[in-house]
DNA sequence: GTCTATACTCTGATAGAC
DNA sequence: GTCTATCAGAGTATAGAC
C-alpha cells in the first residue's frame, strides 16, 4: 500500500542512500542514482540541486534515524546488564539492516568533521553528553553494589560495546571472505553474536 | 641518508598510499599524488600505467607490511595473556601510525572481494588458517588450567580483540569531535588504552 | 627518464521545450 | 514536474620532443 505512493523525491532519496552507501561521495554517480530510482538525471537537480546537497540531505536523514533510537536505550530505566544486552541488540539490527552505515558514518565524519558538528552534537546539548551521565551513575550504582569493577570508564564501555557490535559489521566483506561462510551463515553468525558480545562485556566488567 | 636517495618510483608510491588512505580511489587525484611527490603526472603514468594499477600496488604494499607483524605476533611462543597484551599493543601501535589504513583495508576490500583473495588468503595457507590452530591450542591449555572460560572460540576472541583495536583508530576523527578532544589528548588516550583493552580482555575470559 | 601539450572520456550541471 | 539536449570542467591517459 505504501509502495506506490512514493513521491518523486523519496524515491531519489532512497535511492541515493543506496548507491551513497556503497560508494560513498566521491563514487557515487548521479547517473546510477537516477537510473536506481528510474526517473531522470535531470529530476535530481531539479529536487536537490547539487550532488553535494543531494549527499548532505542523505547524511543528515542517516544520523537522524539512528539517533533517537540509541537515545531511547540510553536513557530507558533498565538495570545494567539488560540495558547493555539491549543496546548491543539494537546496535546490531540497527546496522546490520542498513550495511554501509555505519562505514559511511565513520568514512565521510573522519573526512567532513563539521558534518559531525551539525548533525550530532547540535541536537539539545549532543547526544555524549547526556549519555555519559546516566550511564556513570548506573556504573556507580553496580560498583557499590559490587557487581561492577571499580575502574570501569562509562566512555570507554560505551566504546568498547560499539566496537565489538560495529566492526564486524563494517569488516563484514572481509570477514566472510576470510572466514569463507556465505551470507546465511553469516547472518547466524551476526545473530549469536548478540548473545556473545553481551556476555563478553558482562564478564570483562565483573568485579 | 636514507630520504634523498629515493628513486622517482618510490617517491610515487609513498605520496600516492598518502593520498589514496585519505581519500580512496575514487576521491585522489592523479595531479595531487604528482604534486605530493614532486613530480610530474606524466611519470606516475610511466612507473604504474594506470591509476588503478598505481592503486593495485600500494594496496598490495599495505597488506603485505601488515601480514608478517601480525604473523609473528601469533606465532610467537608465549603464555595466552602476553600474546593478548602483544596483540593488542602491535595492533594499535602498528594502525595508529598508518592513519586511514585499517579504514582503507575496511573500505576498499568490501567493493573488491577479489583483492582480497589474492592478497591475504594466498599467503601460504591463509593467514587465517594459520593462527586460527595456533590460539585454539593455547585456548584449550588455558581451559584445562582453568584460567579461561571453556566457550571462548578463537576467531571469536581475535574478531573481538581485533575490533577493541580498530574501530576507535578507524572512527578516531568521529571520537575526537565528539569527546572534544585534540590530537595530543587522543594519543594518550590510546597509550592508555593498550592496557584497558587488554584487561578488558583478559577479564572477559577469564572463568 | 622526464617534460609539455593535447586528446579523450566522463560526469555534474543547466537551458529550454513540453 | 518531467524530459532531451548540450555545455563546461575535471581528470585520466598518451604522443612526442628532449
Amino acid at each position: 500500500m505504501t509502495s506506490k505512493k512514493e513521491t518523486t523525491e523519496e524515491k531519489i532519496l532512497e535511492s541515493a542512500k543506496k548507491i551513497f552507501y556503497q560508494k560513498g561521495l566521491k563514487g557515487a554517480r548521479m547517473q546510477e542514482i537516477a537510473d536506481d530510482a528510474g526517473v531522470n538525471k535531470a529530476m535530481l537537480h531539479y529536487y536537490f540541486r547539487s550532488k553535494d546537497k543531494l549527499f548532505d540531505k542523505v547524511f543528515e536523514q542517516s544520523v537522524q534515524s539512528v539517533t533517537p533510537v540509541l537515545m531511547n536505550v540510553f536513557l530507558k530505566e533498565t538495570e545494567l546488564d539488560a540495558k547493555i544486552n539491549n543496546l548491543v541488540e539494537i546496535l546490531i539490527d540497527l546496522f546490520l539492516k542498513e550495511p554501509y552505515l555505519s562505514n559511511f558514518i565513520v568514512n565521510e565524519l573522519s573526512q567532513n568533521p563539521d558534518k559531525l558538528y551539525r548533525n550530532v552534537m547540535d541536537s539539545e546539548g549532543g547526544l555524549i553528553g547526556q549519555i555519559i551521565p546516566v550511564i556513570n551513575e548506573q556504573l556507580q550504582v553496580g560498583i557499590e553494589k559490587g557487581i561492577v569493577k571499580d575502574d570501569i570508564k562509562p566512555a570507554e564501555l560505551i566504546l568498547n560495546i560499539m566496537s565489538l557490535c560495529l566492526l564486524p559489521i563494517m569488516a563484514q566483506g572481509v570477514l566472510q571472505q576470510t572466514l569463507g561462510i556465505d551470507d546465511d551463515r553469516m547472518d547466524r553468525f551476526m545473530e549469536k553474536r548478540k548473545q556473545t558480545v553481551t556476555k563478553f562485556v558482562l564478564a570483562a566488567i565483573q568485579p
